[in-house]
DNA sequence: CAGTTACGCTACGACTCGTAGCGAAAGCTC
DNA sequence: GAGCTTTCGCTACGAGTCGTAGCGTAACTG
């Protein structure tokens, strides 16, 4: 059952945020003077097995058998390095699970349709694997009673996404398919809407439906979301 | 800590789908001579202490820290009685849930805008509740390694919002609203598009952003989403 | 070199899980 | 009523997980 050591020649650790759990820091902000970091430092390499074995671990088990002292065997690691950097299993699934999302982009498809279609399919892509399927839904239902939680997710997954619609609405705007913008306020809200709904139609598709968002799903979709909004806002616009 | 006991003068159990595990059952089909069902029969009360108890334990402890030991003495039952009706922690929080959406109605408010603003209205007071936000997305992520308490989601909780849509179609047809479907498969997989959509944003909106689904979000939503209908319907006719 | 921090390992009490076994209670049929 | 059947409450149990403490060693800094 134990996995090969992880070979410990290493240096520099904190890829993303920092994984909680360090004693010198404060609010983000290192109390010593700057990177005054003195003793032994962690292990870079122990934080990628770790998260990449937290990912095979939510495959084999899904998230409700899946223990942090399974993960550490798989990951070549003692259990009590797992609880030094991450306060819990939902911490640590998270930031799994935030990995995943590091391939969105939204590259230029020369229209509107054609960008949504790109990054939905992308989304639901991500979606259709395993570990993203059992663990995403499990946190967020976690981050209903721990506020905490969710802003460990809004900041390393959710506003990573919401980026990619404010882009696409830049984009579409330059191209002169979609109006500008007059109310600030008003263009956030609207912002927020159109995400809750993009995300939220892939999500409820792949998990509650248990059906593939496929090519034909998405253009559906598409179509749908793009008479809504271009027809809404030329409704405004009069 | 423990609570009065369940009066037990009672009879006549199972209102929903039998709350599972009934060896004398197979295939929802009775084996012995129909309603031969000799014996102390099971309390119908106790039912309902159980299910009420489960959703006080989600308010108090949430999802994760729910046990079902603290929810038998909540409901004052053994914890025995418990295992005897349901086969685990998921099974019992899908039915305990499911008793929220018995209330979700679709009230005609004479047009089809109304009537979406109404039913989501509804169902984003149901997500609002404490119970409901932590309970609903945690047995989505665990169905998804468990494909009978997913059917067990699906007929329980899904389907009865989903024929929702359905109807609120069929009246806007009749209105003269939208067109009528020509190719019924195609009715099908719009229904399946429109349901996933609305659900989902309202989900999303609720779960992820952890923002309240309001009367003006609502509107807003309501209206890409008709403006979408209505405008990719008539485009779908040319 | 001394000082500091991370690491692997072992062991621990506390808790939950799901089940088994028992006697008593609550129905039904004759 | 007697007799049968099933449920109920209760206790007890082994198995497994949790999160932490303590220790000796490894890695890096000045």
């Amino acid at each position: 059952m134990r996995r090969p050591p992880v070979i410990s020649l290493t240096t520099s650790p904190n890829r993303r945020i920092s994984p909680v759990k360090r004693p010198d820091m404060v609010n983000g902000m290192q109390c010593r003077s700057r990177s005054a970091r003195t003793g032994r430092p962690r292990s870079a390499a122990a934080d990628a097995a770790i998260l990449a074995a937290t990912r095979t671990a939510l495959v084999e088990l899904g998230w409700s058998k899946l223990t942090l002292g399974y993960v550490a065997t798989l990951a070549g690691v003692a259990k009590t390095t797992l609880y030094r950097r991450w306060a819990g299993k939902n911490e640590l699934v998270v930031d799994a699970v935030a990995e995943l999302f590091d391939e969105l982009e939204l590259p230029d498809r020369g229209s509107l349709a054609a960008d949504i279609e790109g990054v939905v399919l992308q989304f639901a892509a991500i979606l259709d694997r395993p570990e993203a399927k059992t663990a995403l839904m499990a946190v967020v239902a976690e981050s209903t009673r721990d506020e905490p939680l969710r802003e460990r997710i809004r900041t390393s997954i959710v506003d990573r996404q919401k980026r990619l619609v404010l882009e696409g609405r830049a984009r579409a705007q330059a191209r002169g398919e979609l109006p500008p913008e007059s109310d600030p306020a008003d263009a956030d809200r609207t912002a927020a809407l159109i995400f809750d709904v993009v995300a939220g139609a892939v999500v409820h598709r792949t998990l509650v439906s248990a059906e593939p968002a496929d090519e034909e799903w998405v253009r559906s979709f598409t179509r749908i979301l793009l008479v809504g909004l271009t027809g809404a806002a030329a409704d405004a616009a009069q």
